[in-house]
DNA sequence: CGGCCTATTGACGCTACTCAACATGAGTGG
DNA sequence: CCACTCATGTTGAGTAGCGTCAATAGGCCG
């Protein structure tokens, strides 16, 4: 559960990684990769289970994942835990830190992982050299707020099925604009994790799995997900015309 | 319910704002005061319930609440609305609108205010000349992100009464830190877009409040709160012990 | 003064939580 | 390599918290 110091010898210029679409350099001018390069450190391989950096601990960089996934989580006073986020490669972690100069989440590896460090004396530096970057940044933070936005409207208003149905959609459209499948995919988080993030009971995640797997709009096989009618999930989280539960309340 | 474009023919510079302590000025050196002045639009004016930008607009501007107090919203695709957050005086809005170049959120005015507007483009010019600007901005961002990450928080775990007690105790600071009692204070928003900010119904919202008061936590007054107790209302808001419907249960 | 909006209060029901038992797979040590 | 243990997930029963519906009251504005 320690912070992991393993890194591996050479690492990837951004222009050779095949997330930089998504990440940092995204929108940089091509000149401007090589400054950005001389920033991003090596990458850290972390475990299953350790932390890349945990609640309280002084801001030193941001992180971006390159490899694996990554949830991240707030403690409430009394010691509960509630996930924020999941991260996947390409996703930048740290931003919540420049608001006290130290983090204010904990960042955990849910399956071996590797990430760039990236040190923020160094890019607020390269932020006064090049304006473009210290702008994406914003944008990119811009896009995290927006994107928390969603989130809060999810947690208040919409039903444990429709929260389900929208986490699964997600993850898949997270996992196809990375070159994935997005109709099938294999979950890195429980379904304790899941349900903590959605504001659910575990039991309540694992019936709402079994019930779209009955009415065939996915197959569930342990963490594997296979999305059968994309269609209706869709629908489904958009809560348009009715949701399964009243489907087979008709046919009942 | 339109943009409204009264505007008072001078305005405050940032240095005579009792409020700069709180918003963007706040960190620069007082050389930089200048720069930013320029760049500061006049205050406009908004009538209660008139919008200051809609959520789908071309991104012109961040706004610095003056005086008054705002409400942003976003909609969710079936047109229900949700409260993402009030502003008061020193508070900024806008930065939601970074990501795409628009507004993602709908801001209205709760009551008469004045705002300030910020031109984003000069703003992003003058972050060039004065990197700390920008340091400044992004650590405001950053702190939004953490609200937004505890409001998470509130939402997925909270009980109705922690939620509410929470947000008493929440207005409660904001006024004091903006010089007004932290006891005593008038409610700008209805007890519907408080249940709605909460993620909770009008009636829960209306019994919680009723509760309170006859446990003597806090007088209300349709929309003046008086809080007699802040300890037991602090105490409420972490969970400690047991809450009031369990002292109202041990009483019978 | 009348109409409308906001808020309160009560009765009832449903969604999702809690508690509990059980199943299954993964990891570990003999 | 198998048995044991532990973590993870599933399923069922009962229930609490909060939403929904409905009726009513109280301010506020024209």
């Amino acid at each position: 559960m320690n912070k992991v110091i393993n890194f591996t010898p050479a690492r990837l210029s951004c222009a050779a990684c095949g997330f930089s679409d998504l990440c940092l350099p995204h929108g940089l001018k091509k000149e401007d990769w090589k400054l950005l390069d001389e920033v991003v450190q090596q990458e850290y391989t972390l475990g299953k289970g350790e932390s890349l950096f945990s609640a309280g601990q002084p801001f030193k960089s941001l992180f971006a994942v390159h490899s694996g996934s990554i949830k991240s989580f707030i403690l409430s006073n009394d010691g509960e835990e509630q996930i924020i986020g999941f991260h996947m490669p390409g996703d930048l972690l740290g931003f919540d830190a420049l608001a006290d100069d130290m983090y204010s989440c904990t960042a955990v590896a849910l399956e071996t992982c590797s990430v760039c460090e990236i040190p923020i004396k160094s890019l607020q530096n390269l932020c006064v050299k090049v304006p473009d970057l210290g702008k994406h940044i914003m944008m990119l933070m811009s896009q995290q707020i927006t994107a928390q936005h969603e989130m809060m409207l999810m947690l208040a208003k919409k039903s444990a099925e429709v929260r389900l149905a929208t986490l699964l959609l997600n993850i898949s459209s997270r996992f196809h604009v990375r070159g994935f499948s997005a109709q099938q995919y294999h979950l890195s988080m429980s379904r304790h994790d899941i349900g903590n993030y959605l504001g659910l009971a575990v039991e309540t995640v694992s019936r709402l799995l079994t019930h779209l797997h009955e009415v065939n709009i996915i197959q569930v096989d342990r963490r594997y997900i296979k999305i059968r009618d994309m269609h209706r999930l869709q629908q489904l989280a958009q809560q348009v015309e009715f949701d399964v539960t009243h489907v087979k309340r008709m046919a009942d």
